[in-house]
DNA sequence: CCGCTGGCTTAGGGTTCTCATAGTCAGCAC
DNA sequence: GTGCTGACTATGAGAACCCTAAGCCAGCGG
């Protein structure tokens, strides 16, 4: 009996040996973001966390981590750094997400939700809500046809073009 | 201005800097899955391989990182091992994702589909489809009542209960 | 111009992750 | 009983990641 979770390799992805995963996207996505502070930093980005020491604090890292992890986010794009005045202070800088650090969103709420529901016994200490209608936020997978889709269910091609 | 990528505070977890997050289950799933090894192991068993030479082979890792990382997902419950004899072989071992293994899909698609958008100049080398209809696989958040929803649309509480 | 704060950097050291190379062990094949 | 294959284990070493403790610098406040 074959495993339903895997997924169905077609065309010329077929047999699994006769191919190397050589520009595989998943492999380039973890070169930036592998490292447990560079997640983590984002998630409190996406708290609305812009501050040096608030990143290093709320995080638990300690600040020569924090100021590595912060440019190699700001190098790669996924933050930018930005100086600000408030009237009376002097400047600040401020890391802010791009719409490429934005879009790692799914990612977080995907490891959320996995850990909501294998990692802890209460279900996750936070939910997330949509504002405008009050219920609960879940990641899924969907194909263009509005169908939900389970690993099992589907087929791995070569992108054709 | 406010970034418009964040998610809203609401309740006791306004401000921020008010709260700690100890209980984090992103924190908690990257303790098991941090490393770049471990997700790409977890990415092969999607693809169907289920033995040890396989695994180090086709991740692009040693055999020593292959066992460690193997048995670590082992003792998690991401992937199980079992012995196995075809007719007038020898037994075999081989691993095979658990459900809490397979539950972790959507993590490596949301990572897959950020890698093709945003580190791939041709959208990634291979695609996902709906086995039924034939349909490209995309990775979203909705909310219960079945809206699509963005980080900038969602509130953040602590669960009740 | 002294001190304080925010935002870092430097120095030194420990643990983890990774590699390459080599060796072990069980069980068929012959 | 020798060889081969699959599935590891052992060893040693470099790189990555993380820590604590301390220092630096700019720019207000007084």
């Amino acid at each position: 009996m074959t495993n339903t979770s895997t997924v169905r390799l077609t065309g010329a992805l077929e047999p699994r040996s006769g191919w190397k995963a050589e520009r595989c996207t998943i492999a380039k996505s973890l070169e930036v973001v592998s490292t447990r502070s560079a997640l983590l930093i984002m998630r409190e980005a996406f708290y609305g966390t812009t501050r040096f020491d608030d990143f290093a604090e709320r995080v638990g890292i300690s600040e020569p981590v924090a100021a590595a992890r912060l440019r190699e986010l700001v190098e790669e794009g996924l933050l930018e750094r930005e100086d600000y005045r408030e009237p009376g202070q002097r400047t600040r800088q401020q890391y802010r997400l791009t719409a490429k650090g934005a879009d790692l969103f799914p990612v977080l709420v995907a490891l959320m939700k996995w850990g909501d529901r294998w990692l802890d016994d209460r279900g996750g200490p936070i939910e997330l809500l949509h504002r405008d209608c009050g219920e609960p936020v879940e990641v899924s997978l969907h194909c263009a046809a509005g169908h939900e889709v389970h690993s099992g269910e589907i087929d791995v091609a070569r992108r054709r073009r």
